[in-house]
DNA sequence: GCATGTGAATGGATTCACAGCT
DNA sequence: AGCTGTGAATCCATTCACATGC
């Protein structure tokens, strides 16, 4: 190995596990929120002391950068942030486009977390006759579905986010996919073939729910009050 | 062992892990379709070949529930479906609260799969003058935090959703637990440091959004065209 | 001394492969 | 013959523990 190698190792973004940048993200906020209270340093310690997470596993994630720490001191917040955001992906705007002006859509589409750093939803499609030409409160505009394609085009559309009802939502991949979407959010709850062409991440609100129905089944049914 | 035992062994459902049962819930929408299609009998092989996964991971995950496949045969799809059901506690309804009546809250409230089989919204509450005493599109009242109190006991909820913004969600907990709900549903960005008596999952869709932002960066930001 | 970065050890979850039942 | 149920093998993630560097 060439001495004085200053640039961090090359480091194979592929092998990061989506675990590993479920949990970036989540540093990426606390990180956001140390700044915001003129933290500059931060040891992995103190980190994993906020999470109930390992502080092995955060230093295993952070290595993953490449070596940001500083022994004996941590890392500094500054600088670690802007990897992270570097690493995600999110140093420039990535637009959306939601597949679906119900309730659902529309709740997506005034959410903050949607609009936020990052973010930005440009248009709404819908199959509905009524719903076209109209705007979200936010003022996103509602097209036919037909015009996905345009749209995706214009405005450079990389992420496709799926709020139709299920038996709708493998035909809204299907004319993603055909617009050039790269990426899409699936809140449907259906299984979707997917193709190789895009990634698709699945969103059960369904799942979530009936998990905390097991668990009631299996601890609290059997509460002694009550 | 006894011969002639009769009855599927005990299971232990407290060794059931999440992931199981999150794959218990997929199942349980597959053998409905199925149902609704009037097919009887459906083989682990066949279920793997719908969702990608591995026919062994299928029988391993039925098996918790006891010995229910018949050799040489399948499953007996409305019979497995009834132990799914009982198995994620959906035997009954769950009645949820959901705390703060912003964007993403009226969006959960009006969003079909939130009370759909097997889970009811009987309530709203949020800390806004201005939305007290009305109500959602579909008719849920919207209340004083305060009352959460009154209205777990009076309606026996049991889940509580948290929709509020990051800042608030931890005194919201509080109150929940306060008020003897033993399941939430988080969707605010914050951690939340929990308490025993209750069950917290946390639904976070910016991690989906960055991770798939992550995906774009390292596989198609690179894109030969565009 | 203190905290990172990392090989080694552990712990889970998935997959394989086959014995056993229908 | 066909398919389940399951020990054994494999794979992946987490945790431990320590050498390394500030």
């Amino acid at each position: 190995m060439p001495a004085g190698e200053r640039t961090p190792r090359a480091v194979n973004r592929e092998t990061i596990s989506e675990l590993t940048t479920g949990r970036l993200s989540i540093y990426l906020r606390c990180l956001e929120h140390l700044e915001s209270l003129q933290i500059r340093t931060i040891s992995s310690q103190a980190l994993a002391e906020q999470f109930h997470l390992n502080s092995a596993q955060i230093r295993k994630d952070l290595a993953c950068l490449g070596e940001f720490g500083i022994r004996g001191v941590g890392y500094d917040v500054a600088a670690l942030k802007q990897h992270l955001v570097d690493t995600l992906g999110l140093t420039r705007v990535r637009t959306l486009v939601i597949a679906g002006a119900g309730n659902l859509g529309m709740a997506l589409v005034n959410y903050q977390g949607f609009n936020a750093r990052g973010f930005q939803v440009v248009a709404m499609v819908d199959d509905d006759p009524a719903k076209i030409g109209k705007r979200s409160k936010s003022g996103v505009p509602i097209f036919e579905t037909s015009e996905l394609s345009r749209i995706v085009q214009e405005h450079q559309v990389e992420i496709g986010v799926i709020a139709v009802p299920g038996p709708a939502a493998q035909s809204v991949l299907d004319a993603m996919v055909a617009a050039g979407i790269r990426a899409a959010l699936n809140f449907a709850p259906a299984h979707l073939s997917t193709h190789q062409e895009i990634k698709v991440k699945d969103v059960d609100l369904r799942i979530n729910l009936e998990s905390l129905s097991f668990y009631l089944r299996n601890c609290a049914d059997t509460y002694p009050s009550r």
